[in-house]
RNA sequence: GGGCGAUUAGCUCAGCUGGUUAGAGCGCCGUCCUCACAUGGCGGAGGUCACUGGUUCGAGUCCAGUAUCGCCCA
């Protein structure tokens, strides 16, 4: 080792993340490790990134997401895999625009100001100064994606792929534009699909209003809870059914405030329970009206503006914002003494998912996509299980939204983002719909003005898997890499992403764009409830990275993060920092202690071959459980080999002889435990890439980057039998120091020990393990016997410690006082006696023996017969010092 | 209204096809600053597996129902 790391290693005892973290990103991109290799036939493997948002930044859900990738990518990539993440970020239409309005706005400005190509221009200009923001936060965890090829959705190849999907699917009647009712957000100024509508459980009124009945001195009472609607009121309705209403239905009742006549209708769709019965039709501010409306053919009549105020049908109270009209007509309708009550009332409110702006259901001229055909192919697939969804049960719920499967409303009235290739001639009615914009319209003219808006978003990122590939083109990329393998995602985008972009990959590469699909569990917070940036119950996973480092925070999300939901718990955060750092100390040991040797298997010594064996047998685990995406189970296994048995029982056992005397025993444990070293670091670098670098650079010999390096697997040494020896010494080591312990011998003290077993072999590994018994529980064998008769040395005060096959006798004088060991011994009996207890138990069931497997029942007797020995062995003991 | 998931130690969670004494981290108790690590070592305590039934020789695990919490769809 250079004098370099000698003094870094030297300094501290503390492993300080944030001094080597950027240094190895730094050299990991100059080195240009994570793009393909090109021109290789080898075994691909790829996964697309879920694309952030542009204006996005880091939150729990990215860096759970990212880590759980890059640890698949940095594992296939030392299998010796062709691997490629691929990079980038969506353009986030309505999320962009918001961000470049409020920036403009400090100028006093409105996009209408600087028009549309101005307009452009500067989000344009925004995205080159802010929009890689979140890719420098996903360097920051360590992912290797592909930043060399880093795409955005629009890119000029992007687009073209977006358009030829349009166009296509235009030509083949599945896109058509259409009058109908849409999810409005009044403040975004657009309208949005039904996935981009959240639903708010709040707490409003219920208002009972009485509306005249014409020519009569009787009303019918309705109740709504969006009282400013009336205004746009063309019936009331009431169920055919209904006694109450009967002698209405057909007569006309005018409509207060406005005075308008409308008629009382009767339909089957009115359920008599709520309210009154009776049911103020608005056909073009609510969707059931509407199409109660279009059955009945009513008149549709609209009452608010685009901005969400009220329009000139509003009469009296145009111009007024809706929540203010609201207001205004119940005050109305009281002064006019009509209305009857007011409840409180508890309803689901409909919001926009970008900013919170409750949704208006608004008649508007849009863009639709129809969805059936396309869903069949992307229902077979996932059914048949050529994509498989993990866990599995997120399948059915994908399944069962994909067959009640709706038309998409795809156009946006938004200035950023792909305008529709659409073209209307100003001469005739001809619609052009092309790739490129076309010279002319087939009457001849010359005046095609383009569609004024915009595809949504996630129109654009339904093709990622294969538009960031090359497609449309034939690419070299697209040819090697689709069907990419592994998706990573949230469950709450299956429908708004994952499912469209199955559908796409059926129906233009005309493949599954991916055969795994990973959801990933969601980090709730401590509340239990999703993390929440108003009620400030987020966590920022940055500032975890600056806290305890970019290998802790993924190694604590990875563990915390199995199939279920799961409150965010820093104090896995600190376990793993714990861990790293522990890790970190561990080579110090090895790295400032050991001779500097190239790393190598030592296989003389009964630990070395246990400790290797136990390797192997954590590589195959390992590899199995991430193979089955068991993230955090893995990160326990490996925790558990490197703290548990390698730090806590090999080392230990190592620096017996890397501290004595012999030369050649020293290199020979220096060389194991660079070894095993080595292996450790290598089945960690997927988990925690930094970290492993650093340490891996530090040991002896030429070595290159970790992640070009192989991935333990099963492949390695086992032996049983030396498991199984080892297992012996290590329950001797425990049941001696749990024996001081209880017998509150200090730890200084030297102890001797007395083995009495009548199995040779017990007699054999404890013998020539004594040396371990002393160096780790200060406790000298002097004397083995097969039984106690054979023991020569007085038998008289000494404590019991029963192990597998024998016990051990520790004479006490001199350490304890000896009564302290009779309480021992009688703990010892009473727990012993429960055990025997439960064997005996289960055997005295007849049913038990013989319905249960023969094996688990010549278990059981073995077990009460061990129980047995043992038990009277303890009352042996107890009766020779204590009598009675 | 329909569906999904959860309920296991003081806290946060594992527990695979039913079968040793139900595990981990944190916290707690005792002890040790022993030359890799006090972000540590060694030892220990702590559980009626939400509840009620059922299936089974055997249930934390399978089935039905109840309760509470969370999520999704309409």
């Amino acid at each position: 080792m250079n004098t370099e790391f000698r003094k870094i290693l030297e300094e501290k005892t503390r492993y300080s993340p944030a001094d080597i973290e950027s240094k190895w990103m730094e050299r990991w991109l100059a080195a240009n490790l994570f793009s393909p290799e090109t021109g290789q036939q080898k075994k691909t493997y790829c996964i697309a990134v879920p694309p952030p948002n542009v204006t996005g930044s880091l939150h729990m859900g990215h860096a759970l997401n990212g880590t759980i990738q890059d640890l698949l990518i940095r594992l296939h990539h030392m299998r010796g895999e062709n691997t490629l993440w691929i990079c980038g970020t969506d353009h986030a239409g309505i999320a962009t625009q918001n961000q470049v309005e409020k920036q403009i706005a400090a100028e006093g400005l409105t996009r209408q100001d600087l028009g549309r190509d101005g307009f452009e221009e500067r989000v344009w200009r925004w995205r080159d100064q802010y929009g890689s923001a979140i890719i420098s936060q996903f360097k920051r965890l360590g992912c290797a994606l592909d930043y060399e090829g880093e795409r955005f959705t629009l890119d000029e190849g992007y687009v073209k792929a977006v358009y030829r999907v349009f166009v296509a699917l235009y030509e083949k009647g599945y896109i058509f534009r259409d009058e109908y009712m849409v999810n409005w957000c009044t403040r975004c100024h657009t309208a949005l699909s039904d996935l981009e509508v959240e639903h708010i459980e709040c707490d409003d009124n219920l208002y009972y209003l009485r509306y005249p009945v014409k020519g009569e001195d009787a009303a019918v009472i309705i109740a709504t809870a969006r009282p400013e609607t009336m205004l746009g009121d063309t019936a009331v309705a009431v169920n055919p059914d209904d006694e109450r209403y009967r002698e209405h239905v057909g007569k006309q009742v005018i409509l207060p405030l406005v005075g308008r006549e409308i008629p009382l209708i009767a339909d089957e769709y009115v359920d008599m329970s709520f309210g009154t019965g009776a049911l103020k039709v608005t056909p073009a501010h609510d969707p059931n009206d509407f199409e109660l409306g279009k059955k009945h053919e009513l008149e549709e009549v609209n009452v608010f503006t685009s901005d969400g105020r009220i329009s000139q049908a509003g009469g009296e109270f145009a111009g007024m914002s809706i929540d203010q009209a609201r207001g205004q007509v119940v005050k109305r309708l009281e002064q006019e003494g009509l209305v009857e009550k007011i409840e409180p009332y508890r309803h689901a409110v409909s919001v926009c998912y970008r900013c919170n702006t409750a949704i208006e259901p608004y008649i508007s001229l849009q863009w639709f996509m129809r969805m059936d055909e396309l869903a069949l192919p992307a229902i077979r697939v996932v059914a048949e299980g050529a994509i498989r969804f993990n866990p599995g049960r997120w399948a059915d719920v994908y399944l069962e939204w994909m067959r009640a499967i709706r038309p998409w409303c795809i156009s946006r009235q938004l200035w950023w983002g792909h305008r529709l290739p659409v073209w209307y001639c100003d001469d005739c009615d001809e619609i052009v719909v092309r790739e490129e914009q076309p010279a002319a319209c087939r009457c001849g003219s010359y005046e095609l003005r383009q569609e004024e808006d915009v595809l949504d978003t996630w129109f654009s990122s339904a093709l990622w898997p294969f538009a960031t590939l090359g497609w449309p083109e034939s690419t070299e990329r697209l040819e090697r890499f689709y069907p990419t393998d592994v998706l990573v995602t949230a469950r709450d985008i299956i429908f708004l992403w994952v499912a469209r972009m199955v559908m796409m990959g059926m129906e233009f590469p005309s493949e599954i764009p991916f055969r795994d699909v990973i959801i990933n569990p969601t980090i709730m917070a401590k509340d239990g409830r999703r993390m929440s940036k108003s009620l400030g119950t987020g966590v920022d996973p940055l500032e975890l990275i600056g806290n305890y480092g970019a290998d802790a925070t993924r190694y604590g999300l990875l563990n915390m993060a199995s199939t279920q939901d799961v409150r965010f718990s820093e104090e896995r955060i600190e376990m793993s920092r714990n861990f790293c750092n522990k890790i970190f100390n561990a080579a110090r040991f090895v790295l400032l202690g050991a001779e500097d040797i190239e790393p190598a298997p030592a296989r003389e010594a009964l630990a070395d071959r246990w400790i290797e064996s136990r390797l192997t047998a954590t590589a195959a685990e390992v590899n199995r459980l991430l193979d089955r995406y068991e993230f955090a189970e893995a990160t326990k296994q490996l925790y558990r080999f490197v703290w548990n048995e390698f730090c806590d029982w090999y080392v230990e056992i190592a620096k017996v002889r890397l501290y004595g005397e012999d030369e050649a025993v020293k290199r020979e444990v220096s060389a194991h435990l660079f070894y095993l070293l080595d292996n450790i670091l290598r089945m960690l670098h997927p988990f925690m890439p930094f970290l492993t670098e650093e340490i891996a650079a530090m040991l002896p010999g030429e070595r290159g980057f970790l992640i070009n390096m192989p991935y333990p697997d099963a492949e390695g040494y086992t032996e049983p039998a030396a498991e199984a020896k080892m297992q012996q010494l290590m329950e001797a080591v425990t049941a001696l120091r749990t024996l001081r312990n209880e017998l509150r011998v200090s730890p200084r003290k030297e102890a001797d020990a007395i083995l009495v077993s009548a199995d040779p072999g017990v007699r054999q590994v404890l013998e020539q393990g004594s040396i371990l018994l002393r160096s780790l529980a200060n406790t000298s064998l002097v004397e083995t016997a097969a039984t106690e008769s054979d023991v020569a040395a007085s038998l008289a005060q000494t404590a019991v410690a029963l192990i597998p096959g024998g016990k051990l006798l520790v004479p006490l004088a001199g350490l304890i006082d000896i009564d302290q060991e009779k309480t021992r011994l009688m703990q010892v009996i009473s727990r012993k006696k429960q055990e025997l207890a439960r064997a005996s138990g289960k055997l005295a069931n007849k049913n038990f023996v013989s319905k249960a497997p023969p094996e688990l029942v010549e278990r059981e007797r073995a077990k009460i017969e061990l129980h047995q020995r043992e038990l009277s062995e303890l009352n042996t003991q107890y009766e020779r010092y204590f009598g009675q």
